[in-house]
DNA sequence: AGCTATTAAATTGTACACAATATAATCGCA
DNA sequence: TGCGATTATATTGTGTACAATTTAATAGCT
């Protein structure tokens, strides 16, 4: 591949990344409108339900995001009542958040939501599952090669 | 995979995505910098690279973006002095979107981009080929479940 | 020619993302 | 104990994304 070719749109990976990730916001948009979220809000929700009363800091860690995103979509979930922000006591510099129970009762409503998609993606499970492993270590070593530019002290 | 299983975030390709493409962006930020666009903005200038002179609308299909996301762009592009946006003379409700001797003047420097970043990504390139074509087909699935949606008339 | 439907951009409003900075609380150590 | 470094969140500013609306121009039909 010359140096021409290597610039197509079309053989960029970032691209087809960056589109599908796009396509596929706007596929769960439809999906997701009835429980009255957006796609990183249910995202959000999705961590809170495995874990609840979590630090921001924590949901950071486990979503990629900081808290100059995090902190005005919290406040977005918390003014629809589907969770509350308390300072933790015992060190008030952490927020941890909790699900009300409207945000507890979603879950069941937001059980068909996999389903759902999965008859719009069309894979096979195992397909599923070795596409998104795939894209789950790509992001990690993004991640860490962004990182690990630091090697000198 | 049960009910309670399926909503595991860790489990969800459409988070694999998100995230992914993110840590992508990221990526690409520092090796953009020295040419001083974004990495919207390098996309933007790789379909341009391509095909010169192209019009708003054509540039959003190539890229799956609207005029509310392309407009305010190309108006940076075009502070940047890298694109001139000028209406069509055949058809004044067309902007046709040209290179500056400066935007075609970049793809030199941009040539080392790809290669910089093979590098991050550490996949061979039959793998990173199989990558992109999976996310692509997925990308153009999704596509056209969401607007497939009007099958009756 | 005149009128309606369609089309291409632009605009408006909302919601992310993220770098950089600010603020406040806690930690560690002399 | 006191105080500088660290940590967690919030804030600010810029740049996407995208739905919905607006504006202006063209197409198509009678």
């Amino acid at each position: 591949m010359d140096a021409a070719a290597a610039l197509h749109l079309d053989q960029q990976l970032c691209f087809a990344l960056y589109a599908t990730s796009r396509a596929m916001t706007q596929a769960y948009a439809p999906v997701l409108a009835p429980l009255g979220v957006t796609y990183p809000q249910y995202l959000v929700l999705l961590a809170l339900w495995q874990e609840d009363g979590v630090a921001v800091k924590q949901l950071g860690a486990r979503l990629h995001l900081d808290s100059g995103t995090l902190t005005p979509l919290l406040k977005r979930l918390s003014a629809l009542g589907l969770v509350t922000r308390q300072r933790d006591a015992a060190d008030e510099r952490v927020v941890r958040i909790h699900l009300t129970a409207a945000g507890r009762g979603l879950k069941r409503r937001a059980a068909a939501v996999p389903r759902e998609m999965l008859c719009r993606i069309d894979l096979t499970l195992p397909e599923l599952g070795r596409l998104r492993r795939q894209l789950t270590d790509l992001g990690d070593r993004l991640r860490g090669a962004t990182t690990d530019q630091e090697t000198a002290p």
